[in-house]
Formats: structure tokens, C-alpha cells, sequence
DNA sequence: TGAAAATTGTGGAACGTTTCCCTAATTTCG
DNA sequence: CGAAATTAGGGAAACGTTCCACAATTTTCA
């Protein structure tokens, strides 16, 4: 069975489970000195090493990762908690935290939350158990609570958030400006010559979106522009939905002439709410929208942006979660790191 | 320490790992018998399994999955393999596959080919250890053997094929109808009066893009147009790249005044070499584009498609698999599904 | 009434790794 | 030269769960 006779009469392809038991037999040394070879222990010579990778590989061995794991309290799992993956921002932030938790060996656990506390309240619960190292999270808009949270960072399960962060937790978070590009977006369309602008939200709790809305009150209060609260307009998650209340905010008698579209779901539902009611972007609409669509340049108008660095928060927030992950045993200070948003003019608001 | 003294002096959620030995001690059960009763086994009394549960709930235990993959070879892990993830199809394939599998109580692990044949062997290679239950995958552009997959399918692991599949690996597919949908996209613009059609491809060796192809050379012999080989022009990766070969394609002296562009991410490369070389859409060139953004109806023209059933797909290449893994003692007999795309003619081909 | 069957539970061996603690042989060095 | 230190490796106990093989009690019913 473990000779080479047993390997020729046998496939290596069909063997099952090539365990570290059957290299210590095939070699004729301890299980623990297999262990030790395979991790590159001090206490193993250059020469068994050598054999004991050689005969590894022609067997194609490849460790029990729930074996590792039950053991060694480690699942070299994150995961990644998100409302939606159906979203530019999300997905190109996935590819930034792939990025660098692969080169670590890390694998990444996709949970989505669909915009539903019960949901994230449920992911979270489970992930009590050790299935996963770390987490990098985004949360719900209807999350307002963080009890969840902090019962999972009781049980040392690290959370890193990125993009939409609840302030409240005493954890690392990777954000953008959000405050300064809501101000810059309305700033510019107010320089573009709006007198009358109205912000799209989506949720009343989230830290983005309230963040991007301080920012559009203060730009239009450092302009001297009177804000109304009928100009906020809380959108939800359903399309159909979303644009039948931005067509009666335009079909109002002293309608907008700009727009602060604040995620980039809703650039979809402005255009066509435009289309459908022969509103002229930019000549009687300005329109800015918070967004990482890569087709906002081929839109008609091309789309200005918000543009928000998804990969590179995406890259961050894993860089940090890995490191918290490293030296567990220290708790180092916990801090926020921004990186900004950038703001591209294009034809939805200039000429 | 098992007793309501110990918990009322240390806080519940300080309390590391509740194991079922920690409940066994509280109840005064054999381990066995809590393991069963959470199991809701026939062999222990209704009484005793509501006790069990009671006190489960309230230290809030959470069984192990290490200790229960290692003792029951099941993970709970399926992994979707794909090229990319910032793709609409991909990101609503993946929401179907996550609708179906979290109903099991199954977590998805996202790993991205980005194309390449090198990565999508290491990942595979990885699962030959017990890391997923199954595998959902699409293949990369550049892959054209198939020993990888079937040393997995050796090893027990089933993978099931959705979109772009390998023909000759024996085992379940859940594609669109892409011989088809290339033949309506090409009838469609000939229909439309177009002479001369040109076909963007991505890879040589692909699936889907070679039905489709295959599906468009049979219109244009259908109708009586010569094919043409430079018609057919094989785009990259590199979005910079591609942009030129089209822009080249449409200043030939001859130029197309239809095109089919057999995946999404050319949308904006057409588009915007039309901008470009100001080439009016659909006065001088009539486009279709293989392609599930939701975006298409605000483009400018709106943009006619292929629209892939994306979460149907994800949804069918899910639970195929749940089955496979459900009753792995027989093996079922392997079949491929097609669910067919839509056409929806927009204003880039009509009008 | 008495043996079989049902009910409700217990003990302990796996699953594959990792690691703490040993041992035996060799080397070092005062 | 002899004690200590180093080197190379082995034994066995965890990690937390599941499940097979029993055991003790109660019920069934011919």
C-alpha cells in the first residue's frame, strides 16, 4: 500500500486522501517529523527535508485544512460582508482585498447582507465559531446597532469596516472623504450656476451617505444657499420605486436644477426619469453621481463623478485585517484611514 | 465554572469556546448525547432535547465547523470560480448561486481566474484537500486542457460548468443558448438592412464566444453574405488595447456597419471609438452587444442586447450542485441545461 | 409471565494536524 | 576526559465533533 508496487497498481489519481500518516510510512520516519519538515522546522536536517518534500509532491499531497485548523485555531478564511455585489464599488473593492489576501493564502467567504440587518445580524452569529479569521465588512443601511459587531471582536474575531462604517465601534475603518466630495460635488454644480439642489440618499442611518449630506448642506451654506428639507430625498432599494420619487421631485412647480445622486444605483433611475420627462441634462438638470461605473464615460451626457478609490480601500482594509491578524497577541490602537474620493467633470454637468 | 455562579461572575460573551463537552458538564450528559439531541436524533427524548437546546441558546453555543469537517468531510464551502468579478453577469450569477446555497446553510468562497490559466489550476489544485464541497466554475479565456478539473472530479469533488464550459469534461453544464443567440443578434442587424458585419471576440478557445461566432457565420450564410475572416476580431484583456483594434476596424476603407460584440466589457470599447471617430449609432453602424447592464437602457442610443438569464443561471448551476453533493453515493447520470438569452432590440440597432 | 423489542442514553474511537515533552546520539569545551 | 549542550527525531496528547457499539431500563404482547 505504500511501496511503489502499491503506486503503480494504483493510480495516484484515485488515491484518497494522501494524509501525512501515509508520507511517514512511505518514508519511514514519525509523523512529527513530517509535520516538522513540512513546516520547515529547525529541528529537522536539510536532507530529510528534502526527502520529505520530494516524496509530498509525487504523491501530491496537500495538507487537511480542517485538521490545521481544529488545531491550530486558524481557518486562513475572511470574509467579506457586503450589502450587494451586484455593484461597481463592491466588486472592484473585492478584487483590491483579493488581491492581497491571496498572496497570504487567505481564502475570501462572500456574505451578503442585501441591505438587511436580520441578515447581517445572522452572517455575523455565525462566524462566532472560528469559520472565518477576520472580517471585512460594509454595513447594511438598515443597520443603526452594533451589538453584533462587538459581540463578534469579543470573541476575537477581528472586524476591519470599509466604505460604510458604524463610528461607534472601537475598530480599524477605511473610508473616503465622504463629507469633502459631497461638498466638492455640490460646490461644483453650485460654481455650474444651480440655484436649487437636491440630495439623493438612500438610507437615514448610514455614515456615507449622512457624511456626503453634511457636505452638500454645508457647501449650499458657505454659498449662501438656502437648504430645504424637501430637497433630500430618500430613495430605496427598489427601482421601480426609486423612480417614480425622483420624477415627482422633478415634476414639482419649482423643480431642482441639480442633482447629488449620493450611490451609484441611482444613476440609472436619474437618466431615465430625465428621459422619460424630457428634462435636458445638463441644460435644464446638472447632475453629479457618486460612482465607479466605468461606463460613465459613454453615457449621454457623460456622467460627472464621485469617484471613489473601491480598489484601493479594498487593498487597505485587507492589508489592515491581515496585520491585525498577525500580531494578535498585541492589541495595537485602532485608527480610520481616509483616502479620497476623486471628483471627474464631465458632460452631465458642465456644457 | 459550569455552574450559574460562574456565569453570573464572567460575562457570557467573554466566555471563550462553549463546546459540546461545556454543555455535557452543565447538563451532566454524555457528550454523545448532546451531539445528538442537537442533532434532533431519534434516539434521544423530546425532554432532554429541549433542556439541551435551552442551555445551548442561552451560552450561545455555536458547534465548530473545523471539528465537524474534519469528522464528516463536509465543509459547507462551495467555491465559485471565475475569470472576474467587476462583470454584471458574474455579479448576478453569484447572487443566484448565494439565493440557493445559503438556503442549505452553505458559504460561498469567490475566486478569480482573472483569466489566467496558471491561476485557475492553483485554486483548483488547493480544493483536491477538502476546502469546498463543490465547485461552480467558468472556465478562463485561456484554458484549453482539462486535467486540472478532472483530477479534481477524481478526487471526489464535483464542479459543475455555468457559461463558459469545457466540452469534453464529463460532467454538468448550465449554459445560455450562445449558437442561437449569435444567429438572432446577426439576423437582427442583416434584418436591419446591414451588409457588413463585423464579430468581436475574446478568446479563440472559448465556449461562448466560438457558439456565437458559429451562430453568426450561420446568418450571414443563411442570408446570402460572404463570411468574411478580418470581420472577425479577437479582443484582449487590455480595455487601452482594444479600443485601437476597433477604432482600426471601423476606418478600414470598408467598414463594418453592424457589429456583435460577444461580451459585455466591449460595450464601452464600441461606444466610445464611435464617439471617437464620430460614427453615428445606429445612422452608420448598428450594434449589438452581448451583455446583462442594466445600464443599457440609459446609453445613448440605448443599447440593444443579449441578455443572459445570469441569476437563473446561478441559481440552476447551484442547486445541480447541491444535488450532486446530496446523493454522492450515486452517481447520476451528467446532463447540460440551457436556458435561453433574450434579444432586446433597443435604439442601437433600430432607428 | 417472560423474552423480545423499543426507548434513552453512554463510552470511546476516529478524523489529520500540531506541538509539548522526551530520548539518543553526537559535539563542544573547560 | 567527563559534563553539558546541540542535533535529529519520536510519542502522544490535544483540537471538537460524530458515530458505532453497547447498556440499562421500560414497554409490548403472545
Amino acid at each position: 500500500m505504500h511501496n511503489s508496487v502499491a503506486l503503480f497498481t494504483k493510480p495516484v489519481s484515485k488515491m484518497k486522501n494522501v494524509t501525512i500518516r501515509a508520507l511517514a510510512k512511505e518514508l519511514n520516519l514519525s509523523v512529527s517529523t513530517i509535520s516538522k519538515a513540512l513546516r520547515d522546522s529547525y529541528e529537522i536536517s536539510e536532507e530529510t527535508k528534502q526527502r520529505v518534500l520530494a516524496v509530498a509532491n509525487r504523491l501530491s499531497y496537500t495538507p487537511n485544512p480542517y485538521a490545521s485548523s481544529l488545531r491550530g485555531k486558524k481557518s486562513k478564511n475572511i470574509a467579506v460582508v457586503i450589502p450587494e455585489i451586484a455593484d461597481s464599488f463592491f466588486a472592484i473593492a473585492i478584487n483590491g482585498i483579493e488581491a492581497v489576501v491571496k498572496e497570504k493564502g487567505y481564502h475570501v467567504l462572500i456574505c451578503l447582507t442585501h441591505e438587511s440587518f436580520e441578515n447581517e445580524k445572522a452572517i455575523l452569529r455565525e462566524f462566532g465559531s472560528g469559520r472565518v479569521d477576520g472580517v471585512l465588512m460594509s454595513v447594511s443601511s438598515e443597520t443603526t446597532s452594533c451589538q453584533h459587531i462587538t459581540d463578534l471582536i469579543d470573541k476575537e474575531v477581528p472586524v476591519v469596516f470599509f466604505d460604510r462604517v458604524l463610528e461607534e465601534v472601537d475598530t480599524d475603518k477605511i473610508v473616503t472623504n465622504d463629507f469633502e466630495s459631497g461638498y466638492a460635488a455640490t460646490r461644483h454644480l453650485i460654481e455650474k450656476g444651480c440655484k436649487k439642489i437636491a440630495y439623493l440618499a438612500i438610507s437615514k442611518s448610514l455614515s456615507i451617505s449622512n457624511n456626503r449630506m453634511e457636505g452638500y448642506k454645508k457647501a449650499l451654506a458657505d454659498h449662501n444657499i438656502r437648504f430645504e428639507a424637501s430637497d433630500i430625498v430618500l430613495c430605496t432599494n427598489d427601482p421601480a420605486y426609486n423612480i417614480d420619487i425622483v420624477k415627482a421631485l422633478l415634476q414639482q412647480k419649482k423643480r431642482p436644477d441639480g442633482i447629488v445622486a449620493s450611490v451609484e444605483k441611482l444613476t440609472t433611475t436619474v437618466y431615465q426619469a430625465c428621459n422619460d420627462l424630457q428634462i435636458a441634462i445638463p441644460g435644464q438638470l446638472r447632475i453629479v453621481c457618486f460612482s465607479n461605473l466605468e461606463i460613465a464615460t459613454i453615457l449621454h451626457p457623460s456622467l460627472t463623478t464621485i469617484t471613489q478609490p473601491a480598489f484601493e480601500m479594498g487593498r487597505s482594509a485587507a492589508t489592515v485585517l491581515l496585520k491585525a491578524l498577525d500580531k494578535k497577541n498585541e492589541h495595537l490602537p485602532k485608527k480610520q484611514l481616509v483616502i479620497p474620493s476623486t471628483l471627474i467633470i464631465r458632460g452631465s454637468s458642465s456644457i
